[in-house]
DNA sequence: AAGTGGTCTAGACCACGGC
DNA sequence: CCGTGGTCTAGACCACTTG
């Protein structure tokens, strides 16, 4: 089987092998194709398979022995994260059994305090748009996300922005900006009255809150972001392999 | 220049570019050589110079630019933990600037809860090894490391283990196992007075919580473990690249 | 146009584990 | 012993950015 140029070969072997993993073709704790029959079954290098082997090792999928052979993890599936897409916050959701879905609750435009200026690179008094946004686990509020970004880099009018997409896509498509990386703060806090407006339960409980810094390419600070979420509802949980 | 053999040449090449980045020869913000100038002056094959940059980039150490070049991040010192070796709280300490010292606290053997049990696949009263533990920054009592073993995997007697070792160090030292891959639950919680007799501060505040599941590469769960830490104090920060 | 990183290949040799 | 995964090489071609 030759697979098509569309994505990359690596990325389409990614799909089938995790596709057979889900579905059951390979099974938990059951022993998968070596190396070389994968390679010539797929019709592609050893490298580029082991390239997608050593990911989803990673990410704790499968186990390998070397003299022995590559194994299905029957643990992984209880993670409700991987490093791959870490902060992927409709992932996690759907990474634990819920329909993910977001609602955008306000957008606005304020100047910025002193220390997001600071942060952001940004004179006294600049004007950032506010994002504030609900992140939804079939129907029930889980995740309050706000997101502050220079008003100087917005491309198109303020009303424009779809709350709905990936905060990713709402920096390719309104902002004309890539990010490359993030820098995040895992922080443990007290649910503040602001937020228990949206978020359901007792207040004043504690919760995990992420602090998210966003760069681009060239290192400069894009934006910045908050995310709040009960984690007794949803479980931030990672497999991580070791050596 | 040729490596030697000793450890692998991929980690000696990761070792000498991590080392040229925190001595500021590669500074931050600046462009580094590139893949074939790397190749050519540590005298190893481009794709394996290719496999440790990969990993830095993933860690968020360089940036790259297709077209362009390889830049060092000058935002990534500022992360305390990396994905290569997240969860190791002595690291974690190192990247908050402090000098990490391990002290046990009590080590003891009792019978296994019924949660316990169930989830180590162990028999109702099987006997656990209780680890107790206390990572210090700098003298100061940072993080509460609680971890229980199954008793009959002991090869030695209890009183030799030596605590401030690395949990895995210990598996291997004592309990002749290898830890394949962990499964980490990211908790926030209120400071419970058990710990707080251990971690200064005031009582009931809000702290992180992980918990950790070890498995064998068999599959079969090892261990438990329980880390408590004032994340106002420590910072539990990441960097990720995106794409 | 030149140089960079991104992808992929074919093949070699080694270390380890089960048979 | 044989097959497995682990490591490394040399080289090809592509996509992209910059001058």
């Amino acid at each position: 089987m030759r697979v098509l140029q569309a994505r990359s070969i690596a990325d389409q072997v990614d799909e089938i092998l995790l596709e057979r993993i889900r579905s059951g073709i390979y099974s938990p704790g059951n022993r998968i194709p070596s190396e070389s029959e994968l390679s010539d079954e797929l019709g592609v290098s050893r490298a580029t398979v082991r390239s997608v082997l050593a990911k989803l090792a990673a990410n704790g999928f499968i186990i390998r022995k070397q003299g022995d052979g590559t194994y299905v993890n029957e643990h992984a599936h209880r993670a409700s994260a991987h490093f791959g897409n870490l902060w992927d916050l409709t992932e996690l959701i759907a990474g634990n059994g819920y329909n993910p879905s977001i609602r955008l609750i306000s957008i606005a435009q304020r100047p910025a305090t002193e220390k997001e200026s600071l942060v952001l690179g940004l004179e006294a008094g600049d004007e950032l748009i506010c994002l504030r946004r609900l992140f939804h686990a079939d129907q029930r509020a889980v995740i309050l996300a706000d997101n502050v970004i220079p008003a100087s880099m917005l491309c198109e009018p303020m009303k424009n922005i779809d709350g709905g997409l990936h905060i990713r896509e709402i920096f390719e498509l309104y902002f004309h900006k890539k990010i490359a990386f993030v820098l995040t703060n895992i922080r443990s806090v007290v649910l503040d009255p602001g937020a228990h407006r949206y978020l359901a339960g007792e207040s004043a409980r504690p919760i995990l809150q992420l602090q998210t810094t966003f760069y681009e390419k060239n290192n400069l600070p894009l934006a910045l972001g908050v995310n709040v979420f009960d984690d007794s509802f949803l479980h931030l949980s990672l497999a991580q392999a070791w050596n």
